[in-house]
DNA sequence: TCTGGGGTCCTAGGACCC
DNA sequence: TCTGGGGTCCTAGGACCC
């Protein structure tokens, strides 16, 4: 058996640990600069206000109802996040933490317990040590367990949290209740092709003939039907180390000048650099991509992105800034508004298998020098840049609405009055 | 005025090899 | 009239996830 553990409203459960007086309370996080909602609190989602909307068009709501609002907190999330993960790391030995809120258990050996009452246990043994609500999917396969995840929250009054499908009459029921477009696998696109051959749930989508599933969603859509039919086929995957790391941010105003441009290029360089460093990978190749505001129709728009090979294989800042900066003076053109750059690493290789090269040799003080800088910036937090960078704090993303970081700064800690 | 930021995997087709 | 038979690697684009 599989479970799928998965925390409520995750970001907005964040917050109100650390302020009660949210409880019962619509509240929504919005996404950097403020820009658009990306969690809400149950109370927020009964208002009506859809994932993904742009804060701007909901501030009457926003106002009327009395909505708290967040800017999003990730030093906050991502804290709170690992202490949940590790709590729930000891309900089983084998588990894939699948995304911030969310980790998959495999019960193997578990057939004496009854699955319920231990998905209980989970749901206490978190809320007491984090404050953090979860529900709890358990079933054969982890598609299924995804499904008994939805209706455990859906039906949380019914269910005390924990659902668990374990007969092929709760499998066909559980699958007649979902919604096509809500299987875990099953995107717009995929939604609308099944809508139009009369596929409209779960149930009637693994009654197609594997062929044709095979035919028109390629093997990802045929493993899915397999194991959304009962038949384990989708496995735990390892916690494997990424592929490609990123950092792309909109500015907070639009941007025109090229000496402003470089400067975003070697701070996001700088920040992904370090991400890089962080889980001991090299990369060889960066893209770097900038572009207009797509939403400003009255202006020009140009966007434009490019992949520039490294010398060898690093993960020093100086050498992949040096390449971004090279990269962003053959895609710059003066004369547009620019509101959005980024950089991507590609070809990552763990820093103990880099491959080394005949011709460029690499400066050995580098890692030397960014060891010492790492050291520095996680204990000053990040107060050690290069000259490229933001020294002067020109640039703040938007956060009007930035609570504390409760749980990671000292003398940010939350204050109790008696 | 204001519109997020990350990731993964798969396939088809082109360019190339012998 | 008729024009081989294997391969590999790379990239762009499409689908999906949170």
């Amino acid at each position: 058996m599989f479970a799928l553990i998965d925390c409520n409203n995750f970001y907005a459960s964040c917050e109100r640990v650390f302020n009660p007086e949210l409880n019962n309370q619509p509240v929504v996080v919005l996404s950097n600069n403020d820009g658009c909602v990306i969690a809400r609190s149950n109370e927020a989602k009964a208002l009506g206000i859809p994932m993904g909307q742009p804060a701007f068009q909901l501030e009457k709501l926003i106002r009327e109802n009395n909505v708290k609002v967040f800017s999003s907190n990730y030093a906050l999330y991502g804290d709170m996040s690992s202490r949940v993960m590790n709590i729930l790391s000891q309900f089983s030995p084998e588990l894939e933490v699948y995304s911030i809120d969310e980790i998959f258990l495999k019960l193997e050996g578990f057939d004496l317990y009854d699955f319920h009452a231990y998905g209980t246990q989970m749901i206490t043994t978190v809320y007491k040590n984090t404050g953090i609500p979860i529900s709890v999917g358990i079933a054969p396969t982890k598609a299924l367990a995804k499904v008994a995840n939805k209706i455990a929250k859906k039906f949380k009054d019914r269910t005390n949290g924990t659902y668990v499908i374990n007969t092929p009459e709760k499998i066909e029921k559980a699958l007649r209740w979902t919604e096509i477009g809500d299987v875990w696998g099953i995107g717009r696109r995929y939604a609308t092709k099944l809508k139009n051959i009369k596929v409209n749930n779960a149930w009637q989508f693994t009654q197609l003939p594997a062929q044709y599933v095979l035919k028109e969603m390629t093997i990802v859509g045929h493993r899915l039907h397999r194991d959304l039919s009962g038949v384990p086929t989708l496995e735990l995957d390892e916690i494997a180390i990424k592929k490609n790391i990123a950092v792309t941010r909109s500015f907070d105003k639009m941007l025109d000048d090229y000496e402003d441009m470089k400067e975003r290029v070697s701070t996001y360089a700088a920040k992904v650099s370090s991400k890089l460093r962080n889980q001991n990978s090299c990369c060889k190749v960066a893209y770097i991509f900038i572009h207009t505001n797509g939403h400003r129709e009255d202006l020009p728009q140009y966007s434009n992105g490019i992949t520039v090979q490294l010398p060898y294989s690093t993960n020093s800042t100086i050498v992949i800034s040096k390449a971004a900066l090279r990269g962003l003076s053959r895609i710059f053109k003066k004369g547009y508004q620019y509101k959005k750059a980024g950089i991507i690493l590609m070809d990552l290789t763990p820093d103990t298998e880099k491959q080394l090269t005949l011709f460029y040799k690499e400066d050995h003080r580098h890692q030397i020098l960014m060891k010492t800088i790492d050291r520095l910036n996680l204990n000053c937090f990040d107060k050690v840049k290069f000259g490229g960078q933001d020294l002067n704090h020109t640039w703040k993303m938007r956060q009007e609405h930035l609570s504390k970081r409760y749980s990671t700064r000292l003398n940010e800690i939350i204050t109790v009055k008696c």
